[in-house]
DNA sequence: TAAAATATGATAGTATTACTATTATATTTG
DNA sequence: CAAATATAATAGTAATACTATCATATTTTA
């Protein structure tokens, strides 16, 4: 069955001038996830970003500010697309538990299918939001950039779950602490996979992060 | 009753000078704490951390590689701080439980009184690792720096915490997963918060971080 | 106590970063 | 065809992240 094709729409606060309109725009996404995975975060520059897709540093800045806020982009364009799937895998399941499992599934699983919504590869978004996402929300100007809106669509997203929690359990009193840390947690995990992985345990079969963070929550919510 | 003086021994491989064998290098990590919390990790620089402490740039190079260097030693001292007061509050606890549960404490209070073990502010420190120790090892030179054995006093703290898990439950499969998720989302709440106070839940007594995280660890190995 | 070793400070210099500004050229649209 | 818009090319600036050199002050030790 084909996927709906969706238009995931961002904040135009968020970009000068919407990468999604132009050849260039979408060049200067695609190959800036590809780029900030290679080169980190740190090492990355618009003027690599130029080089590699021949064109110009000065371009790219008429699209975003700067690679921070490209970077915002990526992490608003992520959790829109969680959101849009999120909502959609959930809808019509009457089950309050269910809902709930099939939530957590989604927020912990790793992306296989490459269920391309757009012109953005969503497994190498994900991979670059594991790594480098916590860049994005650890600046000193993060009190700012949360009144101006900038981390909505994240903010949003937990809260959904966070009220399928309370479906579960209305009288559970920590929904949102427990929905942020599996959200963050199921990522960091990933990352401890993949680098540093005494800080995590191996399953023989199947995901072991879906199911650590699926028993988890229903232990503690009491089901 | 007064704490023992304690010394923390901090790999030699992480400074090029030990700073705690001078005036200037206490001074340089005691005011460099400060400026990192004041500034924020991007802007901080060894210039102005000379200029604030009436040093020079080049002085402060000859104990530090770099900025950078200079984070990872503080994550070490700060977990090598964490690991002496788990050794210490947990010995002779003879009920496994209760063992664990003065180590979950531990791990997810704030720090409140000034238990000065040397010359380093701890709540300071602890800001900033709340604050930027994620960048200390979202780098694109993890695995090398891992090799190297930079992180391996939190890796440390994980194993001994989750050989306490086993005390309790011998059978619980993901005992690593589950105390680094503890570890880092206590933190991570904190830094909610302060900061994006919707990811989080609050309590009208009690610090309901601690409570969440004991909570949810008690219910997962089941007790 | 003088010589040697060590620690710190001051200055200068380099390549890169993170931009801004200007101008030229190509493309699209009215 | 003219006007508007998008992109490219170039230059320039202040700051960063260093390295190197040399002078001076302090400590060690022979």
């Amino acid at each position: 069955m084909k996927r709906l094709p969706i238009y995931i729409v961002i904040d135009s606060e968020l970009y000068l001038k919407d990468p999604n309109t132009s050849d260039l725009g979408k060049r200067i996404v695609c190959e800036g996830i590809n780029m900030i995975n290679d080169l980190g975060f740190e090492a990355f520059t618009f003027k690599k970003l130029g080089a590699q897709i021949g064109s110009n540093e000065s371009s790219i800045y008429r699209y975003f500010e700067n690679k921070h806020m490209l970077l915002v982009y990526l992490l608003c364009w992520y959790w829109s697309w969680v959101e849009y799937r999120l909502v959609f895998a959930t809808q019509n399941i009457s089950q309050p538990l269910d809902k709930l499992k099939i939530a957590l599934q989604l927020l912990t699983e790793r992306i296989d299918i490459d269920q391309a919504v757009s012109f953005i590869d969503e497994k190498q978004l994900e991979r670059l939001i594991i790594s480098e996402s916590s860049k994005a929300y650890h600046t000193k100007e993060i009190d700012e950039e949360n009144e101006k809106g900038y981390f909505k669509v994240y903010k949003r997203v937990v809260q959904r779950v966070s009220e399928m929690v309370l479906l579960v359990n209305p009288n559970y009193p920590y929904s949102h602490m427990l929905v942020s840390t599996v959200i963050e947690g199921a990522h960091q995990q990933r990352f401890f996979q993949r680098h540093l992985p005494s800080l995590t345990d191996k399953d023989s079969k199947g995901d072991s992060i879906v199911k650590f963070y699926t028993d988890i929550v229903l232990k503690t919510i009491g089901n």
